[in-house]
DNA sequence: CCCCATGGTGTTTTT
DNA sequence: CACCATGGGG
């Protein structure tokens, strides 16, 4: 037995020992989350319920693993086997594959990935003749992005277009005419993308009472974390599986909601004791993550925030080192500092113990180029998706044919190696190929042996059958001479990258299984997950739930972080202030962050200006130590901390971005100084006044005196 | 119908 | 630079 009374403090053992009823937990960053999920499930288990019916959603299957590592050492050999745990995503999948029928599913239920989904809408898009000729007209990635954010909001496209493209709102009526097309398109072809899966769930939980009841009848406990980041649709199935005084537990940290991007609502959170009448409310506030030197720097981020989250983190763990700043005088000069800061702390640390972050994938490169040319191991999470790459959605492509005959996006895959075959042309032979139309087939055959090739080869493999591995190693003989023929540079190294994906896939004997994973789960390999001692190089987005001893922040500057993208809304603009929160509230010992002087841009290749990111700027100079960097390469402290750039420039946040949110709550701002702005339409304008606080009076050259709202501003 | 050269455009975050 | 849409030539 467990002595949880010696191991939690009072609130976390409070919401170990309800076991009843909904609960919300409060938990604030370091303050023992994982801890107080993982022995919540040791104790139903020791309860005498069985670990089936405990079903654990997470944000990542990482997390998931990791909290049933955890509870399987302190349950010893009864372990947690059963347990029902993952992502909102990959359990919708599990449920829908196993209804696929009851739901009408004919050809099969293919998950694809953000790059199929684009192609289907330009093959949409071209089909209806939209936007031909007409180079504003929004792109693939824009039309999936658009189309997405109002499913996840839940809101018409004309609202999204309004608030975030205000610019594309002349295309309200052909947006919405491609996504009518594109939801026909899947289903029709039995295609699902992230967003489907989980409508799809809510359908079935509410549309087939079998389903509900079963789903009911074994989950009696459910608990699900991050729930400040689930989304409308999310929050129902939540309840669907709850039932009425279900056992629900969600834990979340409203001050850590960081995708609103992709339509998760802080309101979930905020909304859960009227959904769940008579919920638990559980705060955890003690932090045993950090020290305190550390945690007064998050708090005062937090302080900037607009919703003042009444929230004041506090740590027994008085005593660590007081967080820097280094001011570097470029983003190449940037990786050797972090380099050699990585360095020093490695005599007192193991290096993966130490973790750098940053807003985005590309930011790392040069930090990667110092690291390689050091000989330095490290392993980087966010960026791209390994089954993204090329060579991996060629292989995928010949499975998932295999499943789902229906699958365009892999027939265009595994057609389009071949000289003189395009879209038209692959149309055409899955066209025939569906309706068996055997006089086509035969023609195409006669003029191209290398498509009878490899239809003779799809043909072979649906025969075979087999395990994943099995089919995966008959691809990849047949794909190996292609694979050489198209990658004549770099083929040994895309080589390596299908041994990892052959590692992966013979831990499966499901092929449904085995490929919804991919897309869904980016599954990492025995090998890859063994690297021990390798530095971690991580986006902000993908650290969330993830603690290092040592944290450093790089490219705090403007337009980095917060991310230029997010200059456009006060809403953005805070989420970017919580990611930084997100970031820094990573590290146990020591924090360190990073500003560069000037970052490199790559389509001028030259080296450009930096502007001190704001987030950082807003900060007391007595939560964190100053640095600079001299042109000699080493570090000086800096007396006055405060570097005058950040106050003295033009484009200072404060005095020249009204939108944003320094200010009080409204984003109300009369500007300080009225000078020349940018719009995405109009081009550069003089600004001559401003109206209601929130506008401006501009006038555009050659379009005349407008008022616009401060929003679309960019001032300059 | 497909390919390739050309020139304009613009870079987040993830399931 | 890298990506993408376009349009002329095969």
């Amino acid at each position: 037995m467990i002595d949880f009374r010696k191991e939690l403090n009072p609130a976390q053992r409070e919401a170990v020992e309800t076991l009843d009823g909904p609960v919300l937990v409060i938990a604030g960053a370091g303050s023992g989350k994982t801890r107080t999920i993982v022995y919540r499930m040791a104790n139903i288990v020791q309860q005498g319920h069985s670990p089936d019916s405990i079903l654990l959603l997470t944000f990542t299957r990482k997390a998931a693993q990791e909290m049933l590592d955890r509870a399987s050492l302190l349950l010893g050999a009864q372990g947690l086997y059963g347990v029902t745990g993952g992502t909102f995503h990959s359990f919708a999948y599990a449920w829908l594959r196993r209804y696929a029928e009851a739901m009408g599913a004919k050809n099969g239920l293919t998950v694809m990935d953000q790059s199929d989904a684009e192609g289907i809408l330009r093959d949409i898009r071209d089909d209806l003749r939209l936007g031909k000729g007409d180079r504003s007209f929004p792109k693939r990635s824009t039309l999936l992005s658009l189309i997405s954010k109002s499913r996840n909001k839940e809101m018409p496209i004309a609202d999204i277009l309004r608030g975030e493209a205000y610019h594309l709102s002349r295309y309200e009526d052909e947006i919405g005419l491609v996504a009518k097309g594109y939801e026909s398109f899947k289903t029709r072809h039995g295609l699902l993308d992230y967003d489907d899966l989980l409508f799809g769930l809510e359908r079935l939980l509410s549309d087939h009472a079998p389903a509900l009841e079963l789903a009911r009848a074994r989950y009696r406990f459910v608990m699900v974390d991050e729930f400040q980041d689930t989304n409308l649709v999310q929050a129902r199935i939540v309840r669907l599986l709850a039932g009425d005084g279900g056992n629900v537990m969600a834990v979340g940290d409203d001050a850590q909601s960081i995708y609103a991007f992709r339509g998760a609502n802080v309101h979930n959170i905020l909304d859960f004791p009227n959904q769940f009448p008579g919920a638990k409310i559980i705060r955890l506030e003690q932090n045993y993550r950090s020290a305190q030197p550390v945690l007064d720097l998050t708090n005062a981020i937090l302080e900037q925030a607009q919703l003042k989250f009444r929230k004041h983190l506090f740590s027994e763990r008085k005593d660590g080192p007081l967080p820097q700043v280094f001011r570097t005088l470029s983003d190449r000069s940037q990786a050797n500092a972090v380099v050699n800061k990585v360095l020093e702390l490695s005599k007192k640390y193991p290096l993966h113990e130490i973790a750098v972050l940053f807003r985005a994938g590309y930011h790392s490169y040069p930090v990667e180029v110092a690291l390689n040319k050091l000989g330095m191991r490290f392993q980087k999470f966010g960026g791209l998706r390994f089954s993204e790459a090329a060579h991996i959605k060629d292989v995928l492509g010949f499975m998932r044919l295999g499943q789902n005959p229906a699958d365009v996006p892999s027939w265009q895959r595994v057609l389009s190696h071949i000289k003189g075959v395009g879209p038209k042309t692959v149309g055409r032979i899955y066209e025939a190929v569906l309706a068996g139309d055997n006089a086509h087939l035969a023609g195409v055959r006669r003029r191209s042996p290398e498509i009878g090739e490899v239809l003779d080869f799809l043909d072979e493999q649906r025969a075979l059958g087999g395990t994943p591995a099995a089919m995966l190693a008959r691809v990849l003989e047949f794909y190996t001479p292609i694979l050489e023929r198209k990658y004549p540079d770099d083929y040994p190294q895309r080589r390596s990258g299908l041994e990892q994906l052959e590692r992966i896939a013979s831990q499966y004997s499901d092929l449904e299984a085995f490929l919804g994973d991919i897309s869904l789960e980016n599954p990492q390999d025995e090998d890859e997950r063994g690297k021990e001692h390798a530095l971690v190089l991580s986006t902000v987005h993908s650290s969330k739930g993830l603690e290092w001893s040592v944290v450093l922040v790089i490219d705090l500057v403007q337009d980095r972080f917060p991310s230029r993208h997010a200059l456009n809304s006060a809403d953005d603009l805070e989420e970017e202030r919580r990611l930084l929160y997100v970031a820094c509230t990573r590290a146990r010992d020591y924090l360190g962050l990073f500003v560069p002087s000037t970052v490199y841009n790559q389509y001028n290749h030259s080296s450009e200006p930096a502007l001190e990111s704001p987030f950082l700027a807003e900060l007391p100079e007595t939560v964190y130590e100053s640095w600079r960097e001299n042109f000699s390469g080493t570090m000086s402290r800096a007396r006055d901390a405060a570097p005058a750039q950040a106050l003295a420039s033009p484009r200072s946040f404060g005095a020249s971005a009204p939108a944003a949110p320094s200010a009080p709550a409204t984003g109300k701002v009369p500007p300080s100084r009225l000078g020349y702005c940018r719009h995405k339409i109009f081009g550069r304008g003089k600004i001559v006044a401003t109206v209601d606080g929130d506008k401006y009076r501009v006038n555009f050259p050659g379009f005349g005196l407008k008022v616009i709202l401060a929003n679309f501003l960019e001032l300059e």
